[in-house]
RNA sequence: GCGGUAUUGGUGAAGUGGUUAACACACCGGUUUGUGGUACCGGCAUGCGUGGGUUCGAGACCCACAUACCGCCCCA
């Protein structure tokens, strides 16, 4: 084969661009109740702005950039994911500004690009659908969102979902506990795995993440991070916890639980799900958290934000288990045709048929009659009008009802004028 | 980035170095005039991911590369 599409990258064909459709659909429908708009932001960037924010040391930056220079010599990045972009945004178009509502709540869709090794549910170009919520420090808000999360995935059919929670605190909360963590782990640096060794330098809260057995036991009594929160950081979480309770929201605090890029800060949460889909591992499908801070570090004003991206390719593999296949929506109408008179006669009949908001389909391959009501049957169509000799010289469709095998003559004006009467006649009454 | 497994028509695949790459499904056509199903008949990979090599002979063996899947790292 001359030409493959690009390694990690997915062809979505037509049959499940529609499922897509139909979660996009219902996505947007959950975002118009929060009162979140749509933001269409660039799929690339300057690098030094998710270098920057996602921080030098995370994966994301260190080895998962999708980079390159422009002809111009500028160093950009396909967006590895859709928080940085909508920041930049934000504060470039001065949504910060009093005009704007606080919080400002915008929502995206669209492809994000990590350039890393494939796996099921995990590709170099990949989709997530995401919000941002600008201008408020509540801790009402992180329960929002979310509330606005569970919703999202609830609506597309999604339940047995797992929550799980976390604090990050505020930066002096997150320097106290970093400096816990490595008093705590450089006394056993040797017992540590050679990738916790390794992050023990670079990002010590990484280790609590890790999967490694060898450092499972040194993990599980480590400090925990509820424990080096600040009065501030602790009534913040506190507030967030209650809400969830008030709003009937099964989670679990998992002090253990870390995020991947650096601007994360008080509430981080997870929503995971265990699907057949995913081979019965659990994964997680919606993730997301707190990022005070970050509109500053782009250029901002000092103001908060909040968040969460949810991956759609996980979210189309649980979605597609759990729908029955549904069958093809029938076609309204075929018309054969059997000479190229006839086609041309047929070309007009559709286009007037489906000016009348009707589905019409035609032979385009000379095909014989035979054969063409062959592809009508497979199509599902509930009409077909042939178009032969006699029907031209009358200047009159034959119209038949597929269910049923009648077949009655209709004047091609009144084709072109009256289809929805014929079609009420032949398909609704005969029901 | 590291390790493992795989790659044969539109699809599912058989093929354990030796003639024309099995079988099935799908698709297309036919069984005399312009009508769907079934049945029957016929067609459908000069080629086995790509490029080299070994051999008298390679889809089968070797090497490299590409891609997919699984695991690690990490993550949506």
């Amino acid at each position: 084969m001359k030409y493959q599409k690009p390694k990690g990258t997915a062809d979505i064909l037509p049959q499940e661009a529609q499922l897509w459709d139909e979660v996009e659909a219902k996505s947007r429908e959950v975002f118009r109740r929060y009162r979140y708009g749509e933001i269409r932001v660039p799929l690339f960037e300057s690098y030094d702005l998710y270098a920057r924010s996602s921080g030098d040391t995370s994966d994301i930056v260190t080895k998962e950039m999708y980079d390159f220079n422009d002809k111009g010599g500028r160093h950009m990045a396909l967006r590895p994911e859709g928080t940085a972009g909508v920041v930049r945004a934000y504060v470039e178009n001065k949504l910060y500004g009093p005009e704007f509502p606080k919080p400002y709540r915008v929502y995206y869709m669209g492809p994000m690009f990590r350039y890393e090794r494939p796996q099921s549910g995990r590709q170099r170009e990949f989709h997530q659908i995401g919000v941002e919520a600008f201008g408020s420090d509540s801790p009402l808000l992180d329960a929002e969102t979310i509330q606005l999360g569970v919703d999202l995935l609830h609506s597309v059919g999604v339940h047995d979902l797992r929550l799980a929670i976390n604090t990050l605190g505020d930066p002096e909360t997150r320097q106290a506990y970093h400096q816990a963590l490595v008093d705590y782990f450089t006394p056993h640096k040797a017992e540590l795995s050679e990738d916790s060794q390794i992050r023990l330098a670079k990002n010590p809260l990484r280790i609590l993440d890790s999967k490694d057995p060898q450092d499972k036991p040194l993990v599980a009594d480590a400090p925990s991070i509820l424990d080096y929160l600040t009065p501030a950081a602790q009534a913040h979480f506190s507030v967030v916890k209650e809400s969830l309770d008030k709003l009937g929201i099964a989670y679990v605090v998992d002090p253990t639980m870390v995020r991947g890029l650096d601007y994360y800060n008080h509430t981080i949460f997870e929503i995971m799900t265990t699907s057949p889909a995913f081979g019965n591992k659990e994964l997680t499908v919606l993730a997301g958290g707190r990022y005070d801070g970050l509109v500053e570090q782009v250029g901002g004003p000092a103001l908060p934000g909040v968040g969460f991206g949810l991956g759609t390719e996980r979210l189309m593999l649980l979605v597609q288990h759990n729908r029955p296949a549904e069958e093809a929506a029938p076609l309204n109408v075929y018309i054969a045709s059997l000479s190229e008179p006839a086609g041309a006669e047929a070309l007009v009949l559709a286009h007037a048929i489906r000016e009348a908001g009707y589905t019409v389909d035609m032979d385009f391959l000379n095909r014989k009659a035979k054969s063409q009501f062959k592809t009508a049957n497979r199509e599902n169509a509930q009409l077909v009008i042939t178009l032969g000799e006699d029907e031209l010289a009358h200047s009159a469709a034959s119209i038949k009802q597929m269910a049923t095998g009648q077949q009655i003559q209709v004047p091609f004006a009144e084709v072109t004028t009256e289809f929805h009467k014929i079609y009420q006649q032949l398909v609704e009454e005969g029901k």
